[in-house]
DNA sequence: CACTCGTGGAGAAACGTATCTCCGAAGGCT
DNA sequence: AGCCTTCGGAGATACGTTTCTCCACGAGTG
């Protein structure tokens, strides 16, 4: 009896008669044998492990359950990970440089990655699939994954206007993160498009007190906004306060839609019409594509190819690395709403149409 | 130039003039070296990796941030384990085995095992050092630690009576764990030692609609309690929701307290008394006892005894777990006070009284 | 009989690190 | 001069897998 033969009876591997492999099966349950992970990922070069990586903001260590849509992506992503018999690991970009070395991970999901990250040129350079939960300015990923901003933006637009408004407001952020540029592009070309012009505050999305004030302040103008978009999470309760605080009604001073994952919106006085960005769609999206690069899987046909080469060609692929649009799905509620305030959902656009 | 060499050089061990130091790290920088985390944990039997099991309710993967609690306590966690060197791996108990036996765990964080829980054992019989969040019943664990659950609810009662309350009732759950358990405990106990009757009802609590409902039932009943507390986040909305249903008016009519992470109950109308369980602190220190116990430090002296026997001897203490109690943090708002409306903040009692 | 072929299994190399042991050389001491 | 000590470094081994290669043996085949 030799290691062989029993390496081979546990994996299910070689040519061995079912008698010898149930004989080593059961004298290892007996045994309470566990294989050496740490063996099996050095001799195999595969750790099981995927990197979870979140941007941080200001002091905090990190705030990826600050906003629900982190908590519910993050979640979604755990699931996929485990279901393909993956683990993620947590690890914020700001994290000790000897713990990212320490660890091997097959990979690395980074979610919205600034322009010319380090971290993840260095990590590609290694030759870690990195896939990106928002379209990438200049750094180097695999692929990528991302709501279509522009589309949600302008559908929001359109909605508002349809239901009366004649000067929509937009809360932003100052941060440079795709979401926020890509949306505040999309309203700055719209307004240019249909010729209103732009009204908007902008603050710093990850000071949670700092959203009231700026929503005070884009209220307080005197070109006030007959409606308004906030692109962040807390924005309805905050433009709710400071509306009151003006004494216009909603929806019939104000039309009032923000983007939220959270369904505290259906039971605000008035109920609120929200933005899902569906993060656990693009949780779950984004960990099957990094899994299926670690795999070498070609996913439109399942048949490998790239697998054939040395692995050192896999990502040399020129051109911008494949990005998928996932659509979003506006939540009509009353705030939104002059005529019926019957609560209707759009149908969501199907995937794939980049 | 010796492998020896260049491993001691750029592990700051061995006996080498700076020069060499300097020489071999320099090479490395521009070979773009990085060490194999898989051949240094296959080395050494350290891996740097912390599991992170949470116990999952009904068929959700994992619902481990439904909770505002264990989203805190998982983000306190990963940040105290990040300062010391490691990375937390969130690990469902519900996972598939394959991938449980395909990481190399350093050690293990429990929330709130079930009595008895199999993977505990296992991984507690393999020398994983083990700490759980929540008292463990019959797990054998390394360590525990957990809020001080009776004096937590004891000191709300008080709160409670002192405030006017002449019938308190309690918002509970079905399910068993020690959270819930104890609680409710304390509150019999309680009841049986003044001389009140009982007055509580129960609901799952992972379905979130279940506590509407379980509230509405409450106040409803003909022995009506004229305070109530609420052992989960959402109780407070359902009570004060049910509340406005049957007309009474809180804290007139009556009194309300519920444990929760929320800030939402200092802005809502009136705002609630809630009881934090402090989650962070929760998660700081159940990481650093686990660290401890895996590096071998008697937290006590900083010197390590038991490092010097071999490491099966090192669980084998008899007698139970060492646990750590953590002190709750009552912040009392207006719906538990009939007199003053401003909000107090009980001074938190200090750690470590067992 | 000589051969091929399939079956069951053994041997050994390799993954990349950390560490234990040992060795030569140079300098200081008696 | 001989010996001890310190310095700087080389060699070898082990960690526990996976996997490639190879071997022995028996059965079938021409």
């Amino acid at each position: 009896m030799s290691i062989t033969t029993v390496s081979d009876a546990l994996n299910g591997k070689g040519r061995l008669p079912d008698e010898t492999r149930s004989r080593v099966r059961e004298v290892a349950e007996r045994l309470g044998y566990r294989p050496s992970a740490a063996a099996r990922t050095l001799r195999t070069g595969r750790s099981g492990l995927i990197g979870l990586t979140v941007t941080t903001y200001g002091e905090e260590p990190f705030t990826f359950t600050e906003f629900a849509y982190f908590a519910e992506m993050a979640r979604a992503a755990t699931s996929a990970a485990l279901g393909r018999g993956y683990a993620l690991v947590v690890l914020p970009a700001s994290s000790r440089h000897d713990v990212w070395g320490n660890i091997a991970l097959d990979g690395t999901v980074v979610i919205d990655p600034p322009d010319q990250d380090p971290l993840v040129s260095e990590l590609y350079r290694s030759g870690v699939p990195v896939v990106s939960d928002g379209k990438p300015g200049n750094c180097p990923v695999t692929a990528w994954v991302d709501n279509d901003h522009e589309a949600a933006v302008l559908g929001i637009l359109d909605h508002l206007s349809e239901a009366g408004a004649r000067r929509i407001g937009l809360l932003t952020g100052t941060s440079t993160d795709t979401y926020t540029r890509l949306s505040t592009e999309a309203y700055l070309a719209w307004c240019a498009k249909v010729g209103q012009e732009p009204v908007y505050e902008t603050y710093p999305a990850h000071d949670p007190a700092a959203g009231a004030v700026a929503a005070d302040r884009l209220l307080a103008r005197p070109d006030r906004p007959d409606a308004v978009y906030g692109l962040f999470d807390p924005n309805g309760t905050d433009l709710l306060a400071a509306a009151r605080r003006y004494g216009l009604r909603v929806p019939d001073d104000l039309l009032l839609v923000c983007c939220s994952e959270s369904d505290v919106y259906a039971t605000t006085e008035p109920p609120i019409t929200t933005l899902s960005l569906k993060p656990r769609r693009i949780g779950t999206t984004v960990v099957n594509l990094l899994i299926d690069a670690i795999e070498g899987v070609d996913s439109g046909t399942g048949v490998d190819i790239a697998r054939l080469f040395p692995p050192r060609y896999r990502t040399a692929g020129n051109g911008p690395p494949p990005g998928t649009l996932m659509p979003t799905e506006l939540i009509v509620r009353a705030s939104s709403q002059r005529r019926s305030p019957r609560t209707t959902v759009s149908p969501p656009r199907p995937p794939g149409e980049v």
